[in-house]
DNA sequence: AATTAATTGTTATTTAATAAACAAAGGTAG
DNA sequence: CTACCTTTGTTTATTAAATAACAATTAATT
């Protein structure tokens, strides 16, 4: 079961959407309308009722969404229920940035090692997540069941990471480092790059007013 | 002129294309196919054609692109002439991870300032980049002539710093907060959450194999 | 009790993005 | 010199995503 074949969007929604929920339900709000939540998202009502549809949830007329249910299906959809580790590679200050944001986030995804080459970083621990060298990182991929990387090396060792984690048999990678990297067909993955951001941003504020 | 009309999508290869073709260009290769371009970033020939057709480029038949010309043009197209200045908002690990990241990257896209809270950041730099009190945002954007911010702070901070930068009159915002921010139409928002990425490798990863 | 307003769930339409198809041109090989 | 291969540029088709439209239902109001 465990349908795999939510369209790409919707997940990113679901993500964000449990984030909020878990903070109105943290203050308190037990019910809540798709207008409301489309608003915290700039999106549409319709959307946000599109999506809760295709995880077959079903609100209440005139009250809206239980939030507690909702939260905890979305938990069903995304979450794997065994958990899933995660590995940080380069442990720079994108690296650790990452690690202080992740930590104690989700019960069922942790960040549970970090790989560096920089012999003054390995041994230190952000966040309570250990640095180890890389050569070590197929050995502890292995050991900690670690089933996807995130990478946040430089440039020039972008290729040779993403060679070190197939090996490794990851499953997921996101790689937010500029170089693009190629992976086999069976390891998802999912690229991000702050530059292009940004261009982007200056190119559609360049007209703005 | 400079058609604001380009796709979403086209923008941010053509920041892809630039970075990788500045490379090429820095090995000494002079031609490039479309489909080495496509190699590159995962994507097909056809695709890159496109995208260099809409940006008005032509390409030599059995040579390919002119590596030089072809980043020029893209320059001129995503670039402002009389450049655009940035600044960061909030200089903790992920906040010093950008400023490091994009310092003398570009040259019409600079970071000049940045802003935090912390009395133990205020007066110190990064990568060149000086950090000052939030409380001088409005006066430093004046002064420096910034249209683009970067809003790199917790959860809780990001919707008062995005009133902050609206008042400010900045043109375009880029938010790594988790929480999603309101502007009004004449600013351009681009908004990027870490964790949903990684919820979202988590999801794909999780049947595969 | 009937009417109205609010809100969900679903289908249909439109729009945006990607991929496929193919003509045109120029070089290469026979 | 002719035929073929490669690669571009552009049109057409397909797919994915977002939006709009609307039926159904419940609560509140008169």
């Amino acid at each position: 079961m465990a349908m795999n074949t939510l369209p790409d969007k919707t997940v990113e929604r679901l993500s964000q959407y449990r984030r909020n929920l878990l903070i109105c339900d943290a203050n308190g709000k037990e019910h809540i309308f798709s207008h409301e939540i489309a608003n915290i998202h700039h999106i549409t009502p319709v959307q946000v009722r599109r999506d809760i549809m295709l995880i077959g949830y079903t609100g209440t007329l005139r009250k809206g969404y239980n939030v507690k249910e909702l939260v905890a299906l979305i938990g069903e959809i995304l979450d794997n229920p065994d958990g899933q580790n995660v590995a940080i590679v380069g442990a720079g200050n994108l690296g650790r940035a990452l690690m202080k944001y992740f930590t104690n986030r989700r019960e069922k995804l942790s960040i549970v090692a970090a790989f560096d080459n920089h012999t003054d970083k390995i041994g230190t621990s952000f966040a309570g997540v250990e640095v180890y060298p890389i050569d070590q990182l197929k050995q502890i991929i292995k050991d900690k069941n670690i089933s996807i990387a995130i990478i946040s090396v430089p440039f020039d060792e972008a290729v040779n990471v993403a060679a070190l984690l197939v090996e490794a048999k990851i499953k997921g990678i996101l790689n937010y480092s500029p170089r693009p990297v190629n992976v086999p067909e069976n390891i998802y993955l999912e690229e991000y790059d702050m530059v292009t951001s940004l261009e982007k941003v200056a190119y559609f504020a360049k007209n703005k007013k």
